[in-house]
DNA sequence: GCCGATTTGTCCGTATGTATC
DNA sequence: CGATACATACGGACAAATCGG
């Protein structure tokens, strides 16, 4: 349980919208109301509907009220804004995961490395490549860079279990954030040979930074995911600029 | 000019980053130093602050400080809804983009089209085609589906124009927010016939929904990407999870 | 069209908790 | 331990948008 009082809140109005309490189309209590009801101060409230936006469920529009919006999929998603690892994602849709390490080796950044990972050339680097399955069908092959400064000790054997979890515990190390990017690439051999791909010749491939809180980007990881198992949400809020009157249509790409 | 005094000071503490007034792994002055210089209070200082960290140029560490983390490298350039096409980086270094119009059509939605789209089953809809090129190169193909009673006197010669501009303006339709998923599909004949793909059989679609004032789904598109020129940006927050934080090991001391 | 009630958006000041040094 | 810095929470004030009389 999360000890925020904020995100309390969140939960319980995130739990009453899935199950229906507040069924869509539905306007939501005012926020009057539900401070009474959730016996908190509006800032805090606020703050819950705010993630509530975040994520979709909602929408608020000034003088009118909190509209759900949420409808129910059952899909198996990835969530954006937080940074799960496999075994969290995998977890959370109750899915069976398993992973095979393919490679383990030393190595120092090169020039054209440098360009891809962001990483100093020179600095020294653990190199990693997992595959990753799902219910036992191999779907995602990482390609992950770690700087050896930051992870010291990483070996073949650790990387088979949880990597972050020997970080955190272990190391001590404190991972803030990761920056992410998401492209379409080429299949390369490589894929081809572990991910059972079919005649598709291309995947999605996700580019994260990630650092510790010591401001040191300390891995890059390059995830290449199974084309029919990849699917990345995202719920934009247009926001009333006045500079946006004739271009900027959020949808229009 | 942003009329909210958030959005200012986000901007105001924005441009010090990216001119490398903060440069990266230096910390921000503390807050309690910001408020003073930019006059403003904690909270508004704060919301700055978040906005900062979700477009990830700086990362906060309680107790320690705000440490920037933009790196002018990849120039990275931010956009509201977390997502980054290439259309509107293209646009930013004013490159000319055009589009046309491939199909217009009035149709009635049926048991598969709502499967995928999420109209209801019977709702009338205008269908269109569009291709959008950047430098005359086509990059996007878009199927949309405008709810008719919502997007009412939508024609071919309006969609040629900016749809969205007759929407708010004419109509008084106001766009809330728009839930999208990126996914990547196998490409069609259509998709072959229009977009340059070279040998590639796959690209990025992005499925969107979005909604206007009354929670009404109006619109759905489906963009299908050119695969060399898609890329979609995020950043993630890592929030200590319940895992991480239980068994904490002490420091030896 | 005007006015007041309601609702969300913004901004402020303050107090307290927690992590770092 | 104290000082510093960010995180959370509260309450109040006013603005802006909506709706109904």
């Amino acid at each position: 349980m999360p000890k925020a009082k904020y995100e309390q809140i969140y939960r319980i109005l995130k739990e009453k919208i899935e199950s229906g309490l507040y069924p869509p189309q539905a306007l939501l209590p005012s926020e009057h109301t539900l401070i009474g009801e959730l016996d908190c101060s509006r800032n805090t409230l606020r703050r819950a509907v705010a993630e509530l936006v975040r994520v979709g469920y909602v929408q608020t529009m000034q003088g009118k009220g909190v509209r759900c919006i949420f409808e129910p999929t059952g899909q198996a998603t990835f969530t954006l804004g937080s940074i799960e690892s496999f075994a969290e994602s995998a977890a959370r849709i109750h899915w069976h995961p398993s992973s095979k390490i393919l490679h383990f080796e030393s190595l120092i950044v090169d020039e054209a490395l440098s360009q891809r990972t962001g990483f100093a050339p020179g600095t020294p680097v653990y190199y990693l490549q997992r595959l990753h399955y799902l219910n036992n069908r191999p779907l995602i092959l990482n390609h992950s860079y770690f700087r050896q400064d930051v992870t010291r000790g990483l070996t073949a054997e650790i990387a088979a279990g949880s990597i972050y979890q020997y970080l955190e515990q272990e190391l001590q190390v404190s991972i803030i954030n990761s920056k992410r990017v998401v492209t379409v690439e080429r299949a390369t051999a490589l894929d081809l040979q572990y991910l059972d791909m079919a005649d598709c010749n291309c995947l999605a491939v996700v580019s994260s930074q990630t650092y510790n809180g010591d401001g040191v980007m300390f891995e890059y990881t390059q995830s290449r995911h199974h084309p029919n198992f990849f699917r990345f949400q995202d719920n934009a809020v247009r926001r009333p600029s006045p500079a946006s009157r004739a271009e900027k249509k959020p949808n229009d790409r």
